[in-house]
DNA sequence: CCGGGCTATGATAGCGGTTTCATAATGGCC
DNA sequence: GGCCATTATGAAACCGCTATCATAGCCCGG
């Protein structure tokens, strides 16, 4: 209940000015202060100054929600992102918010934590609230929202990944992992280990690890579970995720992939305590080219992604299904190895003929 | 012609159930729909579930600006940010649309650019929308802004700087950048450097430069103007910045202080590739204690801020004010700095006896 | 100078909720 | 069982804007 609301008069210093307000001081109606401000109609020059000067004496300020109300539409989008905290997704909304921004739309954004109940009781909000239009990460969600998407017929757009079933700006996560291991294959890699963030509810990671698996199964090879660890995000992560696989007594792997940038810098970090040689011993890949990649040394391997370019796309795809213009269901954004100082041919060994 | 001839049942798939396809299916009326979904009022167990019923099975969801409207509450709140990409900001609003939610609020987001005028409009955007409370960064602001805030009394909360002028939740950057001058003058440095982002418009940088020169007034020091260098941000910024002090024909500073941990690393990286050796030949100081600055050879000294606090403690200040109850207008997060294997005493030469 | 087609304007009916306020239903108590 | 104090309920009045529609003004050709 809101603090109690004192019964004043309309002494108009302690109320909004409203659009009547507006009108009276203008001697016109409400109409057509609503004409001038929406343009929506002629009308005449002295009429729509007297407006205009009246509303900027009074300080009028539309109300939002009577207008989103009246209008059926809301000027609003919604995000729903796994981690908002991390550097890719924010480049992402960075430049979607900018694009959305541009034609009037507000963003709002909200924080899933990698959990798909979590991303549906936050987009579940989103939509109560009456956005216009949706943005999703990953192609995994639960039915419950698709279903309320489909119904309330919401614009949506998921990105970071490509898939037939819903319109998509993203690229293709197994065809880019896939990239990397074969690069890693070509230079003569045998022994090829993984570490990625949380797999479950998480679409990405899994197709990753998969395009891994499928490149190598293509050379008759396969990852050595012992060299695949599913870890936490964050460079200690990345360190233990190394500890972990080099206290096994397997032979240790000669390369790793990694889902992101910040696993690649501490699995680097706990090689070098460890005098293990990057890329002599172990060659190393990240993903995503955070701005540090190429400033570590040896400068990071990796996986660029146009995170910038996949918000901008969305949101132009958002806006067009928003004002009912037809639209490519499927965008896909490049994904290029971007070869650096931390991968080289294993050195020479017995079982690595 | 007869008025509006009532649209007999729409086949009311191809429209949103509202409140009253809900009463009317539950055979009560909208108020009693309204005060099951608000419990604003006593409802009888047997109607209530026959609401819920019927919501259930019709899929409805309250039409949020009508709501909006009729309360007079957005429940949303907005914030203007410098930077989205940086990751101070994102820690602090990662954690401040944690708190909010927890209440059932928005977010919305928005960046400026690092320019007054921008944030203004931004500003400007969202409370037009009806946000009920709003969250900036810095004292820094067009009076525009601070006009219209005062007149629309929208609760509003500064952070990353401490004024009292207005309510704020952040830490003095003249202390703390300061403080860590004082340390590089007890370690023995005389000839001290500042690297920062753009000051213009920005007066937590201005704020940390003024806390140096002032910790170094104290001392009878002043900086070299050839060894305090305003750049943009980013790695690479930090690079060219050294390789700008260090090109000049002055005996070069012995310590650098550095307005972000990226520039920071920036400089440790053309150290590095120049053979000057840290800390042995420059100290380093950064600011933000960004996930990697630990990580560094070395380890980056660096001023640590809660940014997660600075967003948690912000939203609780704008919930209690938007719910009408009493706020303290400034909470101060502390700033520590943490000494780590980047700064050390200078080498003893002639002029540092 | 008049009628016909335009255009600018105002009155008014929503949009979909919440919130009085009056009334109907209920319950407690003697 | 009757009476009064509660409590639950529905009708209707908003909230502030946009959209529809009828009309008042206007210009112009005949």
């Amino acid at each position: 209940m809101p603090p109690s609301p004192p019964p004043e008069e309309g002494s108009l210093e302690d109320r909004f000015p409203v659009a009547r307000d507006v009108a009276r001081l203008a001697g016109v109606s409400t109409s057509t202060v609503s004409r001038v401000f929406n343009g929506t109609a002629a009308v005449r020059a002295d009429k729509r100054d007297a407006v205009l000067k009246a509303a900027e004496e009074l300080g009028f300020v539309a109300n939002g929600a009577a207008r989103a109300l009246s209008m059926r539409r809301f000027m609003a989008v919604g995000a729903v992102v796994p981690n908002i905290e991390n550097e890719g997704f924010l480049r992402t909304l960075s430049s979607f918010q900018e694009r959305l921004r541009r034609d009037g739309y507000t963003l709002i954004l909200t924080n899933a934590g990698y959990d798909l109940d979590n991303e549906w009781q936050e987009a579940s909000f989103l939509l109560e609230r009456g956005i216009d239009g949706l943005l999703l990460v990953g192609d995994l969600h639960r039915p419950a929202l698709l279903e309320r998407i489909a119904r309330q017929r919401i614009p949506t757009v998921q990105t970071f990944t490509l898939s037939a079933a819903r319109p998509c700006v993203g690229f293709d996560n197994l065809a880019a992992a896939g990239r990397a291991a074969q690069y890693l294959l070509d230079l003569g890699h045998r022994r090829i280990g993984v570490i990625t963030g949380i797999r479950k509810d998480n679409d990405r990671s899994g197709a990753r690890v998969a395009g891994i698996v499928h490149a190598l199964a293509a050379r008759g090879l396969t990852i050595n579970p012992a060299h695949d660890v599913e870890t936490s995000h964050g460079i200690a992560a990345g360190r233990d995720a190394l500890r972990q696989i080099l206290s096994q007594s397997t032979p240790p792997p000669t390369a790793i992939i990694c889902g992101t940038d910040q696993l690649g810098f501490g699995v680097m970090i706990e090689a070098q305590s460890r005098g293990v040689a990057i890329p002599g011993d172990l060659s190393l890949i990240g993903f995503n080219d955070a701005d540090y990649a190429a400033f570590l040394t040896p400068a990071l391997t990796t996986i660029r992604i146009h995170a910038a370019e996949i918000g901008q796309v969305a949101a132009e795809h958002l806006l067009a299904r928003m004002a009912g213009r037809s639209v490519v269901r499927l965008t896909e954004i490049a994904a290029e190895l971007i070869v650096r100082g931390s991968t080289a041919p294993p050195r020479p060994s017995m079982d690595n003929a």
